[in-house]
DNA sequence: GTATTTATTTCAGTACCCGAAAAAATAATT
DNA sequence: AATTATTTTTTCGGGTACTGAAATAAATAC
């Protein structure tokens, strides 16, 4: 009993969100090229657009795609209607906290961003803390918080039941919290968490057309190792996919992780582990809180000037990395690996290591190694796939299901 | 454009899939019962059931499980119509090939069973093999070939680009070929692949009740170690998840693997595996090719005397398990672990080694060990899982779509 | 034999889709 | 300037499958 039984209704609203997710995906444009796309006919798009723009979800606009502009009646554009509603964007790193407003159409409103001490949660509960930086923004746009429609926060580590807090997070003293239960009561709209990494792959699908069709794994390297996978199928992944793979086992007894298990991937490839061992630090010594980016592209340029240990260094990030992928490709096929981070800047460094490690298994030596595509820039990736999760959210659970018959009688 | 517009057409189809489906899943039951277990109304099911019964999809039969049988109309049961179609079921194992013949109902019809050779495949070609099965399977059933709806193969190893044959087998000789094709042209039916191990998943869902809303792993340990993921959520998986469990690797450098590679955890948990530790063989000697279960017997018989090699093995075998169970759950997150196969007769002596392994990193420790459930036979899953994916693939794709309207001005 | 109970069918109403035809709005042609 | 061609959008008639309510069917209980 997935979803209903089928009758009008569900009709109504899966016609519906293809036509807000093709406008979503594309941008404004006309019925005739709506109705092309998603396949209904342009006698439907008459109807269901004349319901959206008289509830107010979508707006006439110029039409920017038109693709013939000779002859003929000028096209009308159909564009998300900007101040339908607005939404709440929380990235919680483990550095810092961002806020960012956006009305229905994606556009930036407001920003509010302030720096996270390690210790922030030690004395604060989390949860109050996000309600306080919440007000702050609703203060300074008092308009559209009376629109607000949902509010959605990216977070690093392992989801609790619910979905409503964490199990397990880098982040000290944020985990067993229940995050979004306080702003759901608070400010009565629809609050979604989601896993850092998973928006990362999401994100990475929207900016990156040769994706379009890929299953994919992203690996995030830096101050940690985090991964998303991302399946060209629609709908929601079946279960927690991507959970931990920085903290996935890559030498039984190995290195000290922060995590305090040893021989996590991340304490071989993460820039602290990579600084151990470069300095030839004993693995189990407890690892360094924070490396400064400028040891890191130090120890980069010890090892293209030729040390051994730098260069060693590397070479166990690439091998703990290549290994990771190996084991990840004997449980979901996957064709592209996208790197992101600072740590992609060392990438030559670790290549070789790396690519013998993904070659040593059946699943690399059958299907070859993954292409891999470099992309330094984390936080686009993130921002994005947080803005088309909760926007889309709003389109399929909020804008989807309105019934049009009402909008229809109230405009005769 | 995942299914195609939303019309009336879809609704038809979608409500007719529950209807077979929750009849596949319960058995015959009254009209009364399925409307409420799918949703649909009472005057719904009166159209939609003399539209199957009028296209002899179903028939009516008696109500196997009347809940009241007191006084009141009695009900009359509606299950699926037996001679309205048969499939053909090919399992292809290392050292069998086993073809059933089953009615729309399940029920067995007839059964061609033959040994494999390791060399089977090494002069003659697989494809004409399987044409060359199915026929003896149609000679000797002559009128249910003339109502054939489907010929569905069961594999091992890595699926091809297009799901028509193997990109990599533990069978010699069985990758690269055309498996379905020349079924497909010769009887003009659809033909399905799947793998051994998605099935054993599959169909263990169907066998333990509990499993019913889970998201676990089925583990085969034998000769081979295989794997299979299974998801509560409905609809195909997106992408070929639990690919090649058995080769993942577990130890860089480590046992040399029946496939070549060097590591594996078939390497260390297979019966080869076990064997060559339990008799000091060193770990880079090629597998022997199969192992009679009694050797293995004694191998378990020798570990529980207390002797040291053989528990040395038995504990090797656990480790390697229990580190790909740990990496497993890096990936995915997973409530159960089921166990199947003749090596779960050891179970007992690998569970130390496993769990500790399994709870040797961060989701181990987070999320404890996966509660394990032990089933010695791993065929009738199988069987079960294949069967079921041939019948409800028949249902949906064949039987649901059926316009009704026709075959109701056929009634009238 | 009548009342009660339960299952199933019939009927009238509704929502949404589609194809075809009509209307609207522009550019090109005469 | 009027007409023609072209393209977009709307309107109209027809069709299908759903639902709730009422009617019918088939048994048991009294």
């Amino acid at each position: 009993m997935a979803r209903g039984v089928a009758d009008t209704e569900m009709i109504r609203r899966t016609n519906r969100e293809r036509v807000l997710d093709v406008i979503r995906r594309e941008g404004p444009m006309s019925r005739t090229r709506i109705a092309n796309l998603t396949g209904l006919s342009n006698a439907s798009l008459s109807a269901i657009g004349a319901d959206l723009v008289a509830q107010g979800i979508l707006s006439e606009v110029e039409d920017t795609q038109q693709e013939n502009k000779g002859r003929g009646r000028p096209a009308i554009g159909l564009g998300h209607n900007r101040a339908a509603a607005y939404v709440i964007l929380i990235e919680l790193d483990v550095n810092r906290c961002r806020l960012s407003m956006l009305d229905y159409g994606g556009i930036l409103v407001d920003r509010v961003e302030t720096p996270l001490m390690p210790d922030q949660f030690h004395a604060r509960r989390p949860d109050d803390y996000l309600l306080e930086r919440i007000e702050t923004m609703a203060q300074r746009n008092e308009a559209e918080m009376e629109r607000l429609g949902a509010v959605a926060l990216s977070v690093q580590g392992m989801l609790g039941p619910m979905r409503r807090g964490l199990k397990w997070s880098p982040i000290p003293d944020l985990a067993g919290v229940d995050l979004l239960g306080p702003i759901a009561t608070t400010y009565g709209v629809p609050t979604h968490l989601y896993k850092r990494g998973h928006l990362m792959a999401d994100g990475t699908r929207w900016l990156h057309p040769a994706l379009a069709h890929a299953t994919y794994a992203t690996i995030f390297i830096g101050a940690t190792v985090g991964m998303g996978l991302s399946f060209p199928s629609e709908g929601p992944l079946p279960a927690d996919i991507g959970t931990e793979f920085g903290h996935m086992n890559h030498m039984p007894d190995g290195a000290l992780c922060r995590c305090g298990a040893h021989g996590c991937i991340e304490a071989y490839a993460a820039d602290y582990g990579i600084l151990r061992a470069a300095y030839s630090v004993p693995e189990h010594t407890t690892p360094a809180n924070a490396v400064p980016p400028g040891d890191f592209q130090q120890i980069i340029a010890r090892a293209r000037a030729g040390d051994r240990n730098a260069i060693h260094a590397f070479n166990n990030a690439g091998r703990a990395l290549g290994f990771g992928i190996n084991r990840l490709m004997s449980v979901v096929e996957i064709s592209h690996i996208v790197l992101l981070g600072p740590g992609t800047a060392a990438f030559d460094l670790m290549r070789p290591a790396l690519e013998d490690a993904t070659l040593a298994s059946l699943s690399g030596r059958i299907n070859g190694v993954p292409q891999i595509i470099l992309t330094a820039d984390a936080g686009e990736p993130i921002y994005r796939g947080l803005m088309m999760k909760a926007l889309t959210a709003l389109d399929h659970d909020h804008f989807a299901p309105m019934t049009g018959t009402a909008a229809r009688s109230i405009a005769e």
